[in-house]
DNA sequence: CGAATGGTTGACGCTTCTCAAACTACGTGG
DNA sequence: CCACGTAGTTTGAGAAGCGTCAACCATTCG
């Protein structure tokens, strides 16, 4: 009953985390062998933490998460953001691999990992949609891999920018809000604060974005943005 | 038949690529349904490149191959080395996101996408397998964010050094031979070939690493190397 | 109003990149 | 067998992009 929902919400919002592709149904076995307990997190509150037993998979269904690795001195990569729809938690070893901490208030639905391995083997078709999300999220690592390897700050930043319009194309607008502050935005592209707010400001000189509030950005030149953000020179 | 017995292969390898975890067979129903095509490719050879459609599916069974995105002006992010027991080519929408290309002589085994697929969908357990071996390979994909993102160039290396150490751990060896070259290092790690070599002359400087020759690497205190890989500072 | 949190901007420095030259290993052909 | 060419590696000098440190600004909240 709730698996389904997820299963035709979005898909993108960066890698490392599961999320249903459209299109696809779980089917009405679901809520039967997998009951889901409505959860709720306030901003800030970690979901679990790397390293922890993976006990529960957690589905969900409003508010952002980050989801990131640490280094022992405090270096902090983070390897996504979680919206509506991601599926978090599904570590095949059943051990955390990474941290889930709320940005904005969350809301969730948690099951039992027990049950969920049980969907997987029981109910024809489960395993094959989660490899489906899953694979999809491997795409996207590596995307993500490409950009962190090889991409400059301006090109990050750019790319950055885009993902969140392509996840936020509600309507035509070309207003962005971020629910993650600049530190976030850092750690999430293998940058410091600052360079992103440099790099910001450049865009802005550039015509090529807006930022009315610190928090919120429209997006003037979305062309040129897709070509920056797809390493296409004139990076500036 | 064949499927069965890289089921009892390795995993491990870096990330990107599906390779089947060691103790999960498939079972004997698979050779009937997805007949194998012996392969086989020389050094330098492109098994598939990124944006082609991808109609079969390869599992590696000696050799290794690297495999990679590029940037349209050239730069190159190597997303992962293959060696065998991986499978290559499981695109969920059909499209390869990824070249892949020989390194060394590589023999493989070529399966019908469709018969896999079908695989899936027909082999109880089949896809549940396919499943948690792209979980592994999405966690590893993880790490490498993380190492790309936010470790020095020191910590690059040695965290590469002891992946390929890991990978060769036949015997007691500490000895390692490298088939790929100091700019397919450079393009895995997010660096340059001459900041790879240079640090390797570093590594070597301080007493951790001999260098025989430059394809051959000798491991002299495995210890240092793996804190310097996990970034227990003392990075040099 | 003042403190706190987050963001911006500047000056400076360091790590890594770029450009260049020299060295090594290896294979080919005279 | 050795000169030569090629591909890969190492090392150096200098440049640059991004990080670090620090000051200042904006917004929110008690």
């Amino acid at each position: 009953m709730h698996l389904e929902a997820a299963a035709t919400s979005a898909v993108k919002a960066g890698p490392t985390l599961i999320a249903f592709p459209p299109g696809l149904a779980v089917g009405p076995a679901v809520a039967q062998i997998a009951t889901p307990m409505p959860h709720k997190k306030a901003a800030g509150e970690i979901l679990f933490s790397e390293g922890e037993d993976a006990e529960s998979v957690y589905e969900v269904t409003g508010g952002m998460l980050r989801l990131y690795k640490l280094l022992p001195d405090g270096r902090r990569q983070i390897t996504g953001f979680a919206t509506a729809g991601h599926l978090l938690g599904l570590a095949p070893e059943g051990i955390c691999v990474y941290t889930a901490e709320a940005l904005t208030e969350v809301t969730l639905r948690r099951y039992k990992r027990a049950a969920v391995e049980r969907l997987i083997d029981e109910v024809p078709g489960f395993a094959r949609r989660m490899l489906a999300a899953t694979s999809q999220e491997l795409r996207a690592a590596q995307d993500q891999m490409l950009l962190l390897g090889r991409k400059s700050a301006s090109e990050k930043v750019a790319s950055f920018l885009v993902m969140i319009a392509e996840q936020q194309a509600r309507s035509g607008e070309d207003e962005l809000d971020l629910p993650m502050t600049r530190s976030d935005i850092a750690d999430y592209l293998g940058l410091t604060i600052e360079t992103v707010s440099r790099t910001l400001s450049k865009l802005k000189q550039a015509g090529l974005i807006a930022l009315p509030t610190a928090v919120r950005i429209e997006i003037l030149d979305r062309d040129r943005l897709e070509d920056m953000a797809a390493g296409d020179e004139l990076s500036c």
